[in-house]
RNA sequence: GCGCCGAUAGUGUAGUGGUUAUCACUAGGCGUUGCCAACGCCUAAACCCGGGUUCGAGUCCCGGUCGGCGCACCA
């Protein structure tokens, strides 16, 4: 019992730790500090921008690279339509009131629907608060009585240009840009589907009351894939092989109702028993739990969690969050993966007026019958002047019989006789059709990513007796990548040191020197910062031009030939050799 | 936003309303040192911000900011 407690104070105190390190060794700073910081906006300081930047070039690997999707970049500001079609600028402002006797400010529509008041938010604000007035507060109970609402925004409002005042927000998602650049996309991928695009960059929130760390900021980074298929494809996934056999934990719906817990399972069998909605989902969801653990994500702290059916944005069909066990709190939702089906193509093809579909081409033109209504437009039209425009538009769509056909225009029956208009009875090829494609979106908080690879990497052992604090980073994502040490300050040891360093620049490793104290103490520097490997520069150097090669986790020590250093080194990083196997 | 708690060198801290604000680690310099936070000497470095009470405030009071926790919020 003892031990049990005693763990779950070391638990809690890994957030501590990590935060106090991540602070002190210029890896997450509070913002403006000299001003006082402000809530929800951290600044990343050399160290983790550094490990953010290589947690972002390995999911462009994965996105980019190899999945083929391009990044493009939009601006954090757009104008006002984007986010009224996208629904942000009616659905991401909550009705609030303040309650005057306890000063609680409260979800109107909650308030309301409290007191038995139905459709409260689709009620205007005024009407709102007269019904209001005789709720009650859902914190202190007291009748609420003369309350004003007002729309609360989660967007950050702004205007453009000095005399305008035209209204433009902060993206609260890069995925809108993916979407208004839906053309110019189909055209650069050539009209063909499946394509996707991809996006890394800034979102802002402005959270009611941000908190936990870095886990809920009001700017923070997205990383944001945009797949645009046809919605008949969605299991035909042309690369699902390579994720038929992955097996992983997903906590469905159904276990979730059930109070159960996450079953693993293939994305074969995910997808077969309808547990994942199509191939195109799944492939994502192993993609990225590949992915995670590729930056250093432990797979016992990893599952995949189905949104619950009323937990579904309006335009999703089906969910999934991949969440990170954070010891601090808990499961923290890290990646969504929806398919947002069609919603959002729709919605910026009504309100931009431009047709966001593709044309699918029919493997044989289908030959299809079809009936034309032919006016005589010279009569007609000499006849009915300024009416005769209506009248060709409602004959076309009219059913003729053989006394001719009567069409209304502007309240009134006009009778227009066989003679005035021929009947086209043909034989027309179509060629295809426009759809509207589908949308599968992998959504990353690159912030969520690097506070668990953080908080993951922390460790604490014992090396001669002494405390040792290490970051068990990936080397994939350590910042710095390689220390190099003269083991003296002299006898030429740091000009062979300082050679070596600049060996190792020219491959594009990331390599520090430093002379500065006792070797140990270099290294146990070098171990708080995550640093994966060290050379040391001896004496023996001078005789045989070899190093050693010290590995972070295990401390052990390798000699090596100084000419095969950049290459062991760039192999080491890359995760193609194990230290283990060296020597 | 509400409530509770907190804020002192880079970090962790001590500090009955009254000296030049304590200690350790860290960092920088010099020396020493033949592989894991060794040692010696020297140096730098702090009372979150704004009001108030007081002869006098790091200390007491009020407001703010930031942080933690609980509630609410989180398309």
């Amino acid at each position: 019992m003892e031990e049990i407690s005693s763990s779950v104070i070391l638990m809690s105190d890994v957030f501590e730790n990590v935060m106090e390190l991540a602070r002190r060794r210029g890896f997450i700073w509070p913002t403006s500090e000299c001003y006082g910081a402000v809530a929800g906006f951290i600044d990343y300081g050399p160290l983790g921008a550094m490990m953010k930047r290589r947690i972002e070039n390995i999911w462009r690997d994965f996105y980019v690279i190899r999945e083929g999707y391009y990044e493009i970049e939009c601006p954090t500001i757009a104008q006002e339509a984007v986010f009224i079609a996208s629904g942000h600028v009616a659905g991401f402002a909550d009705k609030m009131c303040q309650c005057p006797h306890c000063k609680e400010y409260l979800r109107a529509d909650h308030v309301a629907e409290g007191g038995g008041i139905q459709n409260a938010s689709t009620m205007k604000n005024e009407d709102l608060a007269s019904v209001l007035a005789t709720c009650k507060c859902l914190a202190c109970e007291e009748v609420l009585g003369n309350v004003e609402v007002f729309g609360f925004n989660l967007m950050f409002r702004t205007t453009i240009g000095p005399g305008s005042q035209r209204v433009g927000y902060l993206r609260p998602e890069t995925a809108q840009g993916m979407f208004v650049d839906f053309s110019r996309l189909l055209r650069f991928y050539r009209d063909k589907l499946p394509f996707g695009a991809v996006q890394i960059g800034k979102s802002y929130r402005n959270e009611i009351s941000p908190r936990q760390g870095m886990i809920r900021l009001r700017e923070f980074t997205q990383a944001e894939a945009e797949i645009f298929v046809h919605p008949d494809e969605k299991n035909k996934h042309p690369r699902f092989s390579r994720y038929a056999n992955y097996g992983m934990p997903l906590l469905t719906y159904v276990q979730q109702q059930k109070g159960g817990e996450a079953v693993t399972m293939t994305m074969q069998e995910a997808v077969e028993k309808g547990v994942i909605a199509n191939q195109y989902l799944a492939y994502y969801v192993a993609l990225t739990h590949e992915m995670l653990v590729s930056i250093g994500i432990k797979p016992e702290r990893l599952r995949f969690r189905q949104h619950l059916p009323d937990e579904r944005a309006h335009y999703a069909t089906d969910c999934w969050d991949a969440e990170i066990r954070s010891d601090r709190f808990g499961w923290v939702e890290t990646v969504g993966l929806a398919d947002r089906t069609d919603y959002d193509l729709n919605a910026h093809a009504k309100e931009s007026g431009t047709p966001m579909t593709v044309f699918i081409q029919y493997a044989e033109p289908r030959k299809v019958p079809r009936r034309r209504i032919v006016p005589n437009m010279g009569v007609l039209g000499k006849q009915y002047r300024d009416k005769a425009k209506t009248i060709f538009a409602a004959l076309a769509e009219s059913i003729p019989e053989k006394g001719g056909v009567d069409v209304e225009v502007d309240g009134e029956i006009i009778h227009i006789p066989p003679d005035l208009y021929e009947v086209k009875d043909e034989i027309v090829d179509i060629r295809g059709e426009d759809i509207v494609p589908h949308v599968v979106e992998p959504s990353y908080g690159i912030d969520r990513m690097c506070y668990a690879v953080l908080e993951q990497a922390y460790d604490e052992d014992e090396a001669d007796g002494e405390k040792r604090t290490v970051m068990r980073f990936s080397p994939k994502v350590a910042p710095v990548q390689v220390a190099v040490f003269p083991l003296m300050t002299r006898d030429g040891l740091d000009t062979i040191a300082d050679t070596i360093t600049k060996s190792l620049h020219k491959k594009g490793l990331l390599a520090e020197y430093d002379d500065s104290g006792a070797i140990g103490r270099r290294y146990r520097r070098q171990d708080e910062i995550g640093t994966p490997f060290a050379v040391t520069v001896d004496y023996d150097t001078k005789e045989n031009n070899t190093v050693t090669l010290r590995d972070r986790d295990s401390m052990k020590q390798v000699r090596i030939a100084i000419d095969k250093l950049p290459e062991t080194l760039s192999a080491l990083v890359e995760g193609d050799v194990k230290f283990g196997e060296l020597g």
